[in-house]
DNA sequence: TCGTTATATTACATAAATTGAATATGAGGC
DNA sequence: GCCTCATATTCAATTTATGTAATATAACGA
């Protein structure tokens, strides 16, 4: 959807490509926009981590935490991991990471 | 907020700003992340467009368009500009448009 | 099997976001 | 001043998101 320019003579069938994908992008933002689940993902960016970890490293509830994890597994950007009791997320693919990195540089490093 | 990984000993005063940061982040995150706002900073990127512009480029009501502007307008990202009758808008910088590009590439350009 | 730890799910209350309709403002032309 | 075009704002209705508390499940060890 974004930057290649939507020129006038776009087909109806490219438009609503671009909103399908637009769709996609857009909750794929509203996933990593809350707060919460955008430190959870930052987290992750070091590497697996347990529910309860994350728990420690958010200072969250336990509730809380598994309902974000949940919403960012349905989304399909972590990957859950059983280990005996404990059960270990770990980022699905870099798509998380990419536009992160974005955000640490937007938000983190310039004034 | 993400990248930096978040080690141990953070003090508390450097996770208060982390927390500010990620708060910042998550602000500017979930204003994009709305369909109608994401397809306007879109068209957007290409230059300045009057509201009546966007009302057709993304087929929807003025009211609609309006309020989705208003919003974008809050959160500093757009800036209007009156000429006369009409009202152009533009990106107030180029945070929208780097978070876009990464957005493009990962929905509209892979598989 | 029972108790315990780790995690998930459910149900409910509350808050926040979104939409639609109606109305308001501001600028220009007559 | 009055009318019209372009845009903004308001308000109520509805939807969606979120947090809390309670309960459920799954795995392990005694």
């Amino acid at each position: 959807m974004p930057l290649p320019v939507i020129i006038k003579d776009t087909t109806p069938t490219e438009l609503d490509e671009i909103v399908e994908k637009a769709k996609s992008a857009s909750s794929f933002l509203k996933a990593i926009s809350h707060e919460g689940r955008l430190m959870i993902l930052c987290h992750l960016v070091s590497g697996e981590k347990s529910v309860t970890e994350l728990e420690d490293l958010i200072s969250a509830r336990q509730a809380a935490v598994s309902q974000q994890l949940s919403r960012l597994r349905l989304e399909g950007l972590v990957i859950p991991r059983r280990d005996g009791k404990t059960i270990f997320y770990r980022l699905a693919d870099d798509k998380p990471k990419r536009v992160l990195e974005i955000i640490y540089d937007l938000f983190c490093q310039e004034n």
